[in-house]
DNA sequence: TAAAAAACATACCTACTAGTATTTTTTATA
DNA sequence: TATAAAAAATACTAGTAGGTATGTTTTTTA
């Protein structure tokens, strides 16, 4: 294989040893040694290619759980039709399709938001970006619902977008805690009684 | 000083020092040597009344956190009064209450959930039940409300405690992010129109 | 095809981890 | 006041952490 190619699949395979790891143990209880481990590379290959931990947590943040959010969340606020439909179809749907294994772990960057949210500046940033991109991303979908009638005109579209994800990343979190999906079902009915307030 | 109360106050001593450490660096990442360091005692000390580290961080769970959220969220719910006036006044006001550190460090018991509710059966069942406590709580106010016909008797009370709590707990930890407190005014902003939809 | 550079492996260092074994000190009781 | 028991201190273990120094292999390039 070609060194440039080569290079970076090794770099993108630790990335994704990464996040699995990180989702599954959290951030700061991975070890190096346990991701190269599952890698089948060895310490060498790391430090090669990351300068240290703290690079990688970046990485994953930035990329990884960026992603996972944009596509999970932002893509489909995206679709045209009506607001309040799309709004409670992106929030609910993406419950549904969680695996077991989703639902157990909660949101990789919910995750990450409350283990080293409050820790490193530079972590808090790369975080923060995501959750801003989000909300901008509600409250411009919000923006066209008014604009187009389906949304009344006196709601306040950042206070909505932000009441909507934080009920969102809270309740994968309180998921973690039950054996069953009762709790899912019952935000999903908390939800559409929010949504039934903000509609026109 | 007598030895039954000797030793009930450095337990006490160290589930305090405990409890503070584990808010301010997370549990995992708080060795038993940093928090018997703070109590200027010993291992020694911290092993003659503690079997290991996750019997501690039990009991940090279940007297703590489970004594905070009570104080904090359950009591105030326990009043006579306006049922969407106690409910709004609860979560706004201890928002506001929230000092610099506890809105840097989010919700003491929100971290836990994310950071060991998914780990060991026994921090899940322990979390599990200040969670429990809290819901019933609301649930029982809002039921109160429909009674006296200040809340629609169509509004599902169980769906709504989650969707409450939920959100409660995910603004908490999406505020670790911000430096400023714009987050949860329009989180406050967030929960004025989820009421407005349950009120009759 | 030889030398340079990139990719990766091996061995190691220091600091820290939960937990244990043993000893010393303090308090209670006969 | 001697003895037992509880409380706490000291010293230690085996394992893990992030990171480094250096060696070997593979790929590129002149």
């Amino acid at each position: 294989m070609l060194q440039e190619q080569k290079s970076e699949f090794t770099k993108q395979t630790i990335l994704n040893e990464s996040f699995k790891l990180f989702y599954k143990n959290g951030f700061k209880t991975t070890s190096v040694d346990t991701i190269m481990k599952t890698t089948k590379l060895t310490k060498g290959a790391f430090y090669h290619h990351y300068k240290n931990k703290k690079e990688l947590g970046l990485a994953v943040i930035s990329s990884k759980l960026q992603e996972r959010v944009f596509k999970g969340m932002i893509e489909p606020l995206q679709q045209t039709g009506n607001v309040v439909d799309i709004l409670e179809n992106t929030f609910s749907e993406r419950l549904k399709s969680f695996s077991l294994h989703e639902k157990k772990h909660g949101c990789p960057t919910n995750n990450f938001i409350n283990e080293i949210g409050d820790f490193e500046t530079a972590y808090q940033m790369a975080l923060k970006q995501i959750i801003d991109r989000w909300r901008d991303a509600l409250i411009q979908l919000l923006e066209r619902g008014k604009a187009e009638g389906s949304i009344k005109k006196t709601t306040s579209s950042e206070a909505v977008a932000v009441y909507l994800i934080s009920a969102f990343e809270g309740v994968r979190g309180i998921r973690k805690l039950y054996d069953t999906d009762v709790i899912l079902d019952q935000y999903i009915a908390g939800l559409s009684i929010y949504l039934e307030q903000i509609k026109n």
